[in-house]
Order: structure tokens, then sequence, then C-alpha cells
DNA sequence: CCTACCGATCGGTAGG
DNA sequence: CCTACCGATCGGTAGG
């Protein structure tokens, strides 16, 4: 048959599969959160009808499961990667917010849905979740101490400044554009900045 | 009649009246989500049926469009209150931002829902609401700018400054708890004083 | 303030 | 991958 070979034709047909499946509830629940998307939406994207997500996931609650759960668990992965190997607890802030900056103005979607939907994962995944944004929290809260005690930093309240620069970096997924006048990087950069100014670098 | 004078009583019965179903939309929109609150859940807690809402509303969007409107006008009039009569510019923007970061801890179920479900608003009211937004970081990014001019400030870009110092504000109204170690009053003073030092104040 | 009810839509299943 | 369909729930209305 002349048109049999359909894999040589991606384009011809919708080739929809579990990775596809995800694409599309991350753009949607992006856009309009998780409960302001339905299964028909995400099957429209995809072209396909509602039921035939079920070949290629297992319920909705899933979809937000698996986005939240890799993304929390990557961002304690590059948090760790960016302060290997790395003594000096200036250029351990600097590099682990500039880290943290960057995946919020490259992964804007997922950083969304992280804090928009968290609340509407059911347990025990979002106590797990939970649990891992807070280990993060307290590793730049630490560092800001340690910067302190050490005479590098200047700051009355460690916790409220490691609030402030986390939550200045989460709302890069807010603003950021790919179009936009600033870079990715450019950003990072710049956020890093304001974090040591934050901490009273000396 | 022995129970007849209920205005004197107004725990044994229900007083529910336009207000109450505004404090009632509020506490459920900012807990679940405009989407995730059904008009149900609404009326359950005013301990009436949900077509008795429809005595005190028009519509669900109705009470989205009013929490979100008075919040961002008030966001704006305090702004231009907090530096009225103000010149210097360092004072300028250590009261705008000790005024928004005041608010996002004393106002934190409003701020949750404007920074949730703003999109969730139809328009014309969205396209009001963004544009009033937009003149308050005009506002603090102008007095960031004007700082830099006059040598008072040192920043390479205002324009990320602002968005820095103001999402981090607002990000106040996702963790604090008035049971908490720090004060309203405290975070807002705290806050203030990193947002000069974002600015690089000499 | 209520009961009764509307059409629409939800997430999900049966069965092919 | 589809059609047909499930019970539940949605925001909202009729009428008292």
């Amino acid at each position: 048959m002349v048109q049999g070979v359909s894999a040589q034709r991606p384009e011809a047909r919708a080739t929809v599969n579990a990775a596809a499946v995800r694409e599309a509830a991350l753009a949607l629940f992006a856009e309009r959160g998780y409960h302001g998307t339905a299964l028909s939406q995400i099957a429209g994207a995809l072209g396909i009808r509602t039921p035939s997500l079920y070949n290629h996931m297992r319920a909705k609650q899933d979809l937000l499961r698996d986005i939240v759960s890799d993304t929390t668990e990557q961002v304690w992965a590059e948090y760790v990667a960016s302060v290997d190997g790395v003594d000096d607890v200036v250029e351990r802030l600097r590099r682990a917010v500039k880290t943290y900056a960057l995946r919020h103005a490259t992964h804007r979607r997922e950083a969304l849905i992280v804090n928009r939907d968290i609340d509407s994962l059911e347990e025990p995944v979002l106590a797990a979740v939970l649990d891992l944004r807070r280990r993060h929290e307290r590793a730049i809260r630490g560092l800001i101490e340690e910067g302190v005690e050490t005479g590098r930093f200047a700051v009355a309240v460690p916790a409220l400044a490691s609030f402030g620069i986390l939550e200045m970096c989460v709302s890069i997924a807010r603003w950021f554009r790919d179009e936009g006048p600033f870079s990715a990087a450019e950003v990072a950069e710049e956020y890093s900045d304001y974090a040591l100014r934050i901490v009273g670098l000396k």
C-alpha cells in the first residue's frame, strides 16, 4: 500500500503517546490551571477523543502528579549539582540562586503549575512534594546562616531573606518571555546578584 | 412571640447578606481557587442552599470580579497615598515597598486570589485590572530609574529589579501566618530593606 | 429562604 | 483509536 509506512510520515497522522499527552497537559494546566482544564481540551489539542486519552494515562490526577513530582525532584537535583565541589559560601549561594532562577525562566510552565496547583495533589504525593520543597528552602537558608556566621553576609533574618530570594526567582516564571528583551541567562545572572545584595554581601 | 426579635440574637439564625457571601467566597477561592470552588461549597459554609446565594449575588463570576477589582484599586490607592508628599526618591521607594509588602501580609487571601485566578476574569474587567497593575509596576520602576539617574541607586536593569521587588512582596501572601514568628510590620520593614539593597542604595 | 429542576459538562468506563 | 454511555456535579432558573 502506498501510504502504509506511516512512521516515515509523522506529520500525516497524529502520533499520540504518553509524552504527547503530558506535553498537552503541561501547556493547558499552565494556561488555565488544573481545575480549569478539562480532559476534553487535552484530547482536543491532540486531535483525539477524550476516552482515547486513557490509552496513555490512568487518571487526570496522574498527569498533575507526574509534572509536579518530576519538577520538584529536578529542582533538588539541580541544587545539589550546582553547589557540588564549591566551598566558598558566597559562590555556593550565587550558583544555587542562578540555577533556580534559570530554571524558572526555562521551565515556566512547570513552575506555574507547581505554584498554582500544588494543593490539588492528593496524599501521599502532596506531603512528599512539600517535604522536598522544604529541604531546598532549608538548604538555601543554611547557606545564608553560614554566611552570616562567618561574617560574609549581613542580614537580620536569614529565614525571611531565603523566602524573599526563592520567591523572587519563582516569579520569573510569571513574566518571563522568550521573545522578551532579556535572555534567561541574563535574568539568572541579575537575580543571583540581587540575592547576594539581599543577604548583605560585604 | 418569644423568639421573634432575631436581630438581637444573631447567633440563633444565619445572617446572610452580600458581605457574608463575599467573605465566604474570599476564604474558599483563596484556599481552593476559583475553578476549584463550587457555589454549593460557598452556600454550605453559610448554612444555606445554593439557590439562596442568588438573593445576594448575580453570578459566580461577579464574586471574583469584585474581589479582584477592589483589591487592585486599593493597591494603587495605597501606593499613591504612601508616596504622597514625600520628595526623596529613596524614601518614596521605601514607603511604596513597605506598603505593598504590608498589604500582602495583612490581606493574604485577596492577594492569593488575584495572583492565582486573575486569568479567570472575563473582559473587559480583565483588561482594566491588568492595566492598573501595570500602572503600579511602572510607578515602582520609575522610582528606581529616577534613583539611578540621580546617583542614589546602582542597578543595571531597573525593570528586572522592579519585577523582583514586587513579586518578592506578593509572595509574602503565600507563606505569611498570623501565628508565625514575624509580625506583618516586621516583614514589611525587612522587605523594604531588601528592596533598597536590590536597587543598590548607596 | 426553600424544593424542584434545567441543560451542560465533568472524569471515567464498556465494549469494540 | 472510536461511539455510546455512566453517575455526579456544575452554575443557574422557576416558582413559591
